[in-house]
RNA sequence: GGGCGGUUAGCUCAGCGGUAGAGCACUGCAUUCACAUUGCAGGGGUCAUAGGUUCAAAUCCUAUACCGCCCACCA
């Protein structure tokens, strides 16, 4: 057969034509897969934050994923992967506000709460159009009919509808506790979002007052101006005799009564072994504060300055300045014993890179040790019907690898965290987001003009979707400010995306429990954990069976992409240049799961030379064999024919283990090294004699066995390599050809 | 303070009980024959260190050192 095909491979010409190829046959949505398809494979896309671009390491995320969704369709399941965006509260926020900031020179408070949403939504709805053709051009084999976001209308219900589940079964409430405040971003956020980072401080010990007993010692002296205990250790036996005692003592222009308290968190070690307990702006001391039932006086704001109960001398001062002012207060009145240098921890919200300042507020939690009754359950433990808590699905479900982890090591790191697992703040102060589906009633009930007997017992607030009116008077309802934590939708995720709450959704029988899902190590806290929680929770089973747990990208020089190096690479250059099946390859081949990978471009390039490789191979085979080649595939291979493809076969079995181990690492490498060291150097140059020879037994043999060869390595390649293999495949001399993309497997 | 990784060829990494591997880089040779985005041949490592288990250890155990990451309420 003469071949048209060109000298070398050009992705550029290809790749386009080919996904469109794919999409047009309707191939990604499983209920159009050919043949009878028993088994299910289900995965969601990690949703993309809908911030802008895609980068690298999306380019990992989907790699890996479309090469598994890809094997699973091969092997002939009913297979759907379904994409999405998620809107990323707090990040979109940020976002958004610095560039109306860089831009107009205003903040979000200067346009409003409605135009500044709006603008969010625009900005939010172009990143969602530019991610959309990035993901396609990686050859992700997605469901494009299924698309979802996480702030559509079908999971604006579903969070709603789940809010409303977790409030009735008492695991939400609202509480005015001690909570993570970002002052530069104007919102709580929770435990996981703050970073903590050791910086030099100072440690001052000193006492109250003059005729204060005991020392003290403190790295924030400012905020020893909202203390109402001081507590030691109860074992201490230099405090003992003031425990339970009380004091009023004239502290840096302010009034304060310190009760003594003993209490084991306390180490009697550091520094004097008595801590001056400032319930209103510490989380430790708030929960001492709790445990002696001791009050609580915020004395810094929502903007870090100083309240005015915090005294005189530094009311309306930023907190660096009234510790200043503290600290020379102490000095003119001879108080101050000793200041060292000592590492602290600053706390630091890890999206605005503001400094956290605890302070009391009223917030909604979702509680993770409350006891409810679970309806329904087939998490391995928790029988249906039993008491539970939501820190026992979340365990239960890992325990027993009913989730398997990947890499396991993960598992010991999930279990940690559960372990020291506190309610999870949901409330966030942002504009942005799902608003708190909660109305209160303001102003307070009275009853209606007419009837004044009427016994006035109207709730507080209500949980309900739309605006309630309320039976005893005409006073509104006004919604909630708040909204919730992004976590919050994105952990209804596998589900939400699959038709809940509408729990006969053919969709949600059919592929939840999802098969596999693919994030970030990074994220196993903010999201796996939670997925799993609401899952177990909202359905009584688990989100998914495999969490394959990949890394961190970085540069060719093991440095992490940031904006501060500039080091950052565009996946849509890389592809523009080498093609995506190299740059799959790339970060494909070499990359444990959950091991951080190096992106260097001369890996790149060896994988376009492979592409390269590969097309030739083709070439030549093409070349050398007829049209009508494969008619007789069965008959007449000659023996040394006969065992190269037995060995293929052995080949093949050693990348189906891998395949199905989640060993993608290994199988691409592998078939790489096949196809160009076995395939191409030792099995084709052979060839060239038999293909030679005068014998038409051969011949014929030869060239059926290098057709062969060729097909089953296509078929290995397309799930790492989808673009070329499909291209090739398109060429084959094979009858009965359905595209690549749903061929079987090979045995 | 607790936990988890890593330390293998110049570089980036795989291998994780049976005589050291890949890619890139390097050296030499080959070129009308599918491919120079090529082929063939080659140089280069006491697998961090010290002990131990084993017939056998890069691979298992125990320490040590250095690098990286995660968690944590030492004020």
């Amino acid at each position: 057969m003469s071949t048209e095909l060109p000298k070398a491979y050009n992705p550029k010409e290809v790749e386009d034509k080919i996904y469109k190829l794919w999409e047009d046959s309707g191939y990604f949505a499983p209920e159009n897969l050919p043949g009878i398809r028993k088994d299910i494979f289900s995965a969601v896309l990690p949703p993309p934050n809908a911030t802008g671009t895609l980068h690298l390491g999306h380019a990992l995320e989907y790699s890996i994923q479309d090469a598994v969704v890809r094997y699973h369709r091969m092997k002939g399941e009913k297979t759907l992967w379904v994409p999405g965006t998620d809107h990323a509260a707090i990040a979109t926020n940020t976002k958004v506000e610095k560039i109306l900031i860089k831009e107009e020179g205003k903040n979000r408070h200067d346009i409003g709460r409605e135009a500044f949403v709006k603008k969010v939504e625009d900005f939010v709805a172009a990143s969602r159009g530019v991610m959309q053709k990035q993901i396609r051009q990686m050859g992700a084999s997605l469901d494009w009919t299924r698309e979802a976001f996480t702030m559509d209308a079908q999971r604006n219900l579903a969070v709603r509808t789940a809010f409303k589940r977790m409030y009735d079964a008492g695991l939400i409430y609202r509480g005015y506790r001690v909570i993570n405040w970002d002052p530069k971003g104007q919102t709580s956020v929770s435990d996981d979002e703050v970073e903590h980072r050791p910086e030099k401080g100072l440690l001052y010990t000193f006492r109250y007052s003059k005729d204060f007993p005991i020392e003290i010692a403190s790295t924030r002296p400012e905020t020893k101006v909202g203390d109402t205990a001081v507590a030691a250790h109860p074992d201490d036996k230099r405090y003992q005799k003031y425990i339970g005692k009380e004091y009023d003592v004239e502290f840096a222009g302010t009034k304060l009564h310190i009760k003594i308290v003993a209490d084991e968190a306390i180490d009697p070690e550091f520094g004097t072994g008595a801590v001056g307990v400032t319930p209103a702006h510490s989380i430790t001391d708030s929960e001492i504060a709790q445990r002696h039932n001791l009050p609580m006086v915020q004395v810094i704001n929502e903007y870090a300055r100083m309240t005015d109960t915090a005294g005189s001398l530094v009311e309306g001062k930023k907190t660096k300045e009234a510790r200043e002012i503290v600290v020379r207060w102490l000095r003119d009145n001879n108080l101050l014993s000793k200041e060292e240098e000592t590492e602290v921890n600053i706390s630091i919200a890890d999206r605005s890179g503001g400094t956290i300042e605890p302070l009391p507020k009223l917030q909604w939690f979702v509680a993770v040790n409350k006891e409810f009754k679970i309806k329904k359950s087939s998490i391995s433990d928790i029988k249906s019907g039993s008491k539970t808590t939501l820190k026992e699905i979340m365990k239960k479900s890992v325990e027993n690898d009913q989730i398997k982890i990947l890499p396991d090591r993960f598992k010991k790191t999930y279990f940690h965290w559960i372990d020291n697992l506190r309610d999870w703040n949901i409330s966030r102060q942002l504009w942005y987001g799902h608003r708190i589906p909660v109305w209160h009633h303001e102003p307070k009930c009275a009853p209606r003009l007419g009837h004044e007997d009427d016994i006035v017992k109207c709730k507080e607030f209500v949980v309900s979707d739309t605006e309630p009116g309320c039976e005893f008077c005409d006073a509104k309802f006004t919604q909630d400010p708040d909204t919730l934590d992004t976590w919050f939708s994105s952990a209804l995720w596998t589900f939400s995306t699959l038709g809940w709450p509408d729990e006969k959704s053919s969709d949600l029988k059919t592929y939840h429990p999802t098969t596999f899902m693919n994030p970030g190590y990074e994220i196993l806290f903010f999201w796996v954990a939670r997925m799993i929680l609401m899952s177990g929770f909202l359905l009584g089973e688990i989100p998914f069976k495999t969490v394959y747990l990949h890394g961190i990208l970085r540069d060719a020089k093991g440095r992490k992409f940031s904006k501060s190096l500039d080091n950052g690479i565009e996946p849509t250059d890389v592809i523009n240049q080498y093609g995506t099946d190299a740059l799959r390859m790339s970060v494909l081949v070499g990359i444990a799961p959950g091991n951080d990978g190096n992106f260097g471009f001369d890996k790149v390039k060896a994988y376009k030379h492979f592409a390269n490789k590969l097309w030739n191979i083709a070439r030549f085979v093409l070349m050398s064999v007829p049209d009508d080649a494969s008619d007789t595939m069965e008959a007449c291979l000659a023996p040394e024919d006969k065992k190269i493809l037995a060995e293929l076969g052995v080949f093949v079995k050693g990348i189906t283990e891998h395949m199905e181990n989640y060993r993608l690492y290994l199988a691409a490498e592998e078939i790489y090294h096949y196809v160009w060291h076995a395939f191409a150097d030792k099995v084709v140059e052979e060839s060239k004699a038999k293909l030679a020879s005068e014998d038409p037994a051969i011949k014929i043999s030869a060239q059926r066995m290098l057709l062969e060869i060729l097909t089953t390595s296509l078929k290995l390649l397309h799930p790492f390599m989808p673009f070329v293999t499909e291209e090739i495949y398109s060429k084959l001399p094979i009858k009965n050809k359905k595209l690549l993309l749903v061929e079987s497997w090979p045995q």
